[in-house]
DNA sequence: CAGAATCCAATCAGATACTG
DNA sequence: CAGTATCTGATTGGATTCTG
């Protein structure tokens, strides 16, 4: 990921990564962002609600997950000190906004999948 | 990618992955299937002068990124009989109908680029 | 020119076990 | 409950070489 694809000045001091769609991409195009998102998507959740909600992804994952998109600042993680502890993770604004074109690709993938579907099982190879 | 987050019947016979979100997101989601749509976007291709235009592909994973593009159906290949040989890479309709909500989301990570790296510097971890 | 084949390194993702 | 640590196998991506 070094090509810029970008209107954004690459002299701007705060960008080290020279090109924002492969940056973001690298985050959200993994196996599990856009799940966490969509899930946190309706309502805070706990991390073992997650876990339930989301159904195949192990403890291990869910954790790097949240723990990337916290950094990036797509969700805020809050700590209560009770007995047994209880963590709930909740989308920013940011994570909100993107929320946006996220929605709009899952429309697209969800409305044209059966084509691509056709396209695979057609596609005759050579 | 197993779970489902789509509205369209499972049943369907058509459809093997489950998934679309996850299905369409593992295609486009790699390093560089967004690159070639969006080179592609403004014209017709031949192979090298993908190669100039991405910049820093191998001629191997754009071979790669192309069948697969070929194969879901976003892009078609055309042959001529010349010599040297000619190969020409086109969107077709269903490529052409992606670059919607891709752009989208191109948008979204060139307006919020500066944010993301603002929060991973904030970041403390622990 | 437009690839395919081969080999290799790095990263990813799962299973399992352990902790505060 | 909410994680972390470790190990291991699978997948990705790059470099190099070869070909019609």
């Amino acid at each position: 990921m070094t090509k810029a694809i970008s209107s954004v000045a690459e002299s701007d001091i705060e960008i080290t990564e020279p090109c924002p769609i492969r940056d973001v991409l690298d985050r959200i195009g993994d196996q599990w962002s856009l799940l966490v998102l969509e899930a946190l998507s309706a309502r805070t959740c706990r991390f073992n609600e997650l876990t339930r909600e989301i159904g195949d992804i192990s403890r291990q994952m869910l954790s790097r997950t949240l723990k990337r998109l916290e950094q990036d600042g797509f969700i805020t993680r809050t700590v209560y000190a009770e007995v047994p502890p209880r963590v709930e993770y909740e989308l920013t604004d940011l994570g909100r906004s993107f929320l946006v074109p996220m929605q709009a690709l899952v429309r697209w993938a969800d409305a044209n999948h059966l084509a691509i579907c056709r396209a695979r099982k057609t596609f005759a190879p050579r």
